[in-house]
DNA sequence: TGACGATGTATCGGGCCGATACATCGTGGC
DNA sequence: GCCACGATGTATCGGCCCGATACATCGTCA
């Protein structure tokens, strides 16, 4: 894909928890990833578009390479303390398709430890000091507690799904997806 | 306060929407500020401690000043489209307390519109998307559609609420926190 | 007495965002 | 026929924020 491309097939898939990645992040880590060599410009045959005349630089279309694969798998497995905050969490659920059972449920109670501390943390807070918060203040507390208890038991139906072998709304998992077909 | 101080007790009251503040942004913030005259180093006679004989720097008290409280009044009853995204809409939330009821309306209905927003785009990539994505992005959707409808109906209790004439948890609104007492 | 964690202030490198610039292309209104 | 506008596309820059780190004090408990 090229950059462009890829901002919105990402902006889409990761919707939910973040908002599309900026131009002053996505050409620079495009450029960072390339140096890396884990992913090269496609052949002028893959892109299939006519060339600018004019322009001084059209689409570039990048491509991943063997190395790029390997890394992203190891990343994808690998799992630290910041695998478990929102935004990590998020970017390794949404490519958990990639990855194998162990790893989903290492990081899926890994994500469910995070937020039972958050929990905790708010209750105490709720309990501790509600004489000291105004009421808008307490609310936004308790709102947020109320979305932890939420995620901890949307967290505790996926363990028990993967335990017993079945994906999210009961269909087996993609261990890789199906191949995109559009390229207009 | 001094800077330690301010980072706990915001951390406390801002923890359902974010992570308590880096030393990074902490420290110089509070220069800007002071530079700015929003703010000013307190009299020694209210830090209460006394001052440490060997080391280069204790702790730093500082007070807002006149101009300070204005600008801050200011910076919460103005709305912009960062004051609807999670970060700015919990910092103004999170300050409800000290604003006419006028602008907690508006930011109220303001962040519903944003959410709803949201959610219009989650539907669409639900019911357009639903073939190409894989079974666990698809519950990531799920999931983020479901907070969404949940925060609308929060907002619209809210929004009730305050249209009555009635604070959150049907107690009245204080126009000015309760004095703190606390200070060791 | 000494280790350890909490309390405190401060800086630095790096990553990310918002704004901006510039160019092409398709579409719909007048 | 023409023009404005929005989508498509690549790219850079200033500034803000974070994580890591350094350094120092204090209370507590073994």
């Amino acid at each position: 894909m090229h950059g462009y491309e890829l901002r919105k097939e990402l902006a889409t898939k990761l919707g939910t928890i973040r908002a599309a990645i900026s131009y002053g992040t996505l050409y620079p880590t495009l450029k960072r990833l390339q140096t890396a060599g884990w992913i090269g410009e496609a052949e002028a045959a893959d892109t299939e578009i006519i060339p600018p005349l004019t322009s001084k630089r059209g689409r570039v279309v990048y491509k991943i390479t063997a190395e790029g694969k390997e890394r992203f798998a190891e990343l994808l497995a690998q799992a630290g303390p910041e695998t478990y905050d929102d935004a990590g969490f998020g970017v390794h659920f949404a490519f958990f398709s990639r990855t194998d059972r162990a790893t989903r449920l290492r990081i899926l109670e890994g994500r469910r430890r995070r937020i039972e501390e958050r929990r905790e943390g708010l209750r105490e807070v709720l309990s501790r000091a509600s004489d000291r918060l105004d009421a808008y203040t307490l609310e936004l507390q308790r709102h947020g507690l109320d979305a932890c208890e939420r995620e901890v038991r949307w967290l505790e139906e996926l363990i028990t799904n993967e335990r017993s072998g079945r994906s999210p709304a009961g269909e087996t998992p993609l261990e890789d997806p199906s191949p995109r077909q559009d390229r207009p």
